[in-house]
RNA sequence: GGGGCGUUAGCUCAGAGGUAGAGCAUUCGGCUUUUAACCGACUGGUCGUAGGUUCGAUCCCUACACGCCCCA
């Protein structure tokens, strides 16, 4: 830090800094020997219950550690609580109990300090489980006040920029946090137990991968060639199938250059899987299965309440095709034209949707039920029979090539997951490829890219196969009550602060 | 990209065209069972940035920055 700097700093923050100084002085400021053997948690769980009597008696001695949250000094008696990793823990320090001269140094300390005790047990005459302390030491002097005590830190912007003050200062968003890290392991274990492997595919591609996405580009120096980061792991997890992994999943981040959003971060976290001997019925059987026990493991409940709305995954999740939601939830429409390009068109372009030429009907069908449907789907509801047009991965439904074995779904509105049986015949996805390319040279750069190898791949023989793709921070959004992505992400996109 | 709202002390927030306010925190004093501890005294500000209007702007106007929300 400059002199300037430090000329300029807050008075509060200056005033902490001449009191580490004295400290450098006194000896080691930042002492790394002293160890605990309790968590505030434990202490209450095992000794919460006793009566002050019975635990003097006991004479229980501990050693507790943390940041100091609050601070009363009475005289010549003070109360604190030290925060640790599973909650707080009051201490009781008085200065004819501590070694000389140890209560006047505490008196300098301050809130937001981290400090180690050890002592014995008792409780106050309220009833609060304490630790009176015999020893206490300053472990780590903050030199930065924390937030009011009462209101906290509520600033947005605040929160999401210094994280760590967010998580000093709000039980709710160590929550939040907690129950992300749940989530993943529970699928994980869900995952594991059925036999699938976790894998790690490659961030940084000569090609975007394979999802309909604009990419970030980013360059290597040394091989003076272009990269991007990928936007899915897709086809290299099938990559992956081809060479005899049978059940494989990744859960990582995929980058996607588009606006920021309360449903938007540049960088997200998927989870993906592939199953070969499947198909897309059977995932739909399998993810309304994990998403069942991830309510229970995660939330005790089979239900999840979202900004006022209560979804129920007791129930067998409902099931409609694209092309039943559109005439669901449009009564106007003409069901005999459901298919009808010039019809869909003009039915679009009158709900304001911008019709290019080169939409064909699947293309118009999806941009309605988009416009239309999409947010109408509240309870748990697998959305299926996509049009191929809009599938380039996806397997042609046997019966009506029209549309693909594919699914997506959808919680309050918005899509938690994708999958469909995989295409697994090299001629047909070559020519999916070079319709993409085609779009792409008109101008559509979110379209996939010809991957030749993955082409090669599939000649050697993809097994059949079904595949999934769910989104992790939705998905923990839901689950957490949290009405914006930054919510669950804990370093979120933000531009750069300006420090002047 | 368009629209709306916001930005005042470390934090949470009032405020009004005429030299800037509260609570908590800090500092000093008192207090050996507190629970947003209490009592007394003090301190703390380029009112987001840059222009403009005005005798005078933190307040009105414009642009910009950052954030939040809605829409595409």
């Amino acid at each position: 830090m400059s002199d300037n700097t430090k000329q300029d700093e807050n008075a509060l923050i200056a005033e902490r800094r001449r009191k580490l100084d004295a400290l450098r002085e006194e000896g080691n400021a930042f002492p790394n020997d002293f160890r605990r053997n309790a968590l505030a948690e434990e202490l209450h769980q095992s000794y919460g219950k006793h009566e002050d009597e019975h635990l003097r008696e006991e004479s229980v001695g501990v050693s507790v550690s943390g940041r100091m949250m609050v601070k009363r000094v009475m005289g010549k008696a003070s109360f604190i609580k030290l925060q640790d990793r599973t909650g707080q823990i009051q201490l009781r320090l008085e200065r004819d109990r501590l070694p000389e001269g140890v209560y006047q140094s505490f008196k300098k300390w301050d809130v937001g300090d981290i400090v180690g005790a050890t002592g014995s047990l008792f409780k106050t005459q309220t009833g609060e489980l304490t630790v009176m302390a015999d020893e206490v030491r300053l472990l780590t002097k903050s030199l930065r006040p924390l937030p009011e005590k009462f209101h906290g830190l509520s600033d947005q912007e605040t929160r999401y920029r210094r994280r760590y003050v967010d998580l000093i200062m709000n039980e709710e968003s160590r929550s939040v946090f907690r129950k992300r890290s749940e989530i993943v392991a529970y699928i994980r274990a869900f995952l594991d137990s059925q036999d699938y492997l976790e894998v790690e595919t490659p961030m940084m591609q000569t090609t975007p991968g394979g999802a309909i996405a604009r990419p970030f580009k980013t360059h290597h120096n040394a091989l003076d060639m272009e990269l991007f980061l990928r936007v899915a792991p897709e086809l290299n997890l099938k990559r992956l199938t081809v060479g005899g992994f049978e059940r494989v999943y990744e859960i990582n981040r995929n980058f996607r250059n588009e606006g920021v959003s309360t449903q938007h971060n540049p960088e997200f976290t998927m989870l993906e899987l592939y199953r070969a001997y499947a198909d897309y019925e059977d995932l739909i059987v399998m993810i309304e299965a994990m998403i069942k026990g991830m309510s229970q493991s995660v939330l005790g409940s089979s239900t999840v309440t979202y900004q006022d709305e209560t979804y129920d995954f007791s129930q067998p999740f409902d099931r409609l095709t694209v092309e039943e939601i559109i005439m669901k939830f449009n009564s106007d429409f003409d069901q005999s034209k459901i298919r009808d390009r010039d019809y869909l068109g003009e039915f679009a372009t009158k709900l304001g949707i911008k019709v290019e030429d080169n939409y064909g009907s699947g293309k118009l069908q999806i941009e309605i039920f988009e416009k239309t449907g999409e947010a109408e789907l509240r309870q748990p509801t697998f959305v299926t029979q996509y049009p191929t047009e809009v599938s380039p991965l996806s397997r042609k439904n046997d019966e009506d090539p029209f549309v693909t074995d594919r699914f997506e779904l959808f919680i309050g509105g918005r899509e938690i997951a994708n999958g469909f049986s995989e295409l697994n015949d090299p001629e047909d996805q070559e020519e999916r490829f070079r319709s993409q390319a085609e779009n792409k040279a008109a101008g559509d750069d979110e379209a996939l890219v010809y991957d030749a190898d993955y082409i090669r791949a599939l000649e050697y023989g993809l097994p059949p196969t079904a595949g999934l793709g769910l989104g992790i921070d939705r998905l923990v959004m839901l689950f957490t009550n949290s009405p914006s992505i930054r919510d669950v992400l804990l370093f979120p996109h933000m531009r750069p602060e300006i420090f002047d």
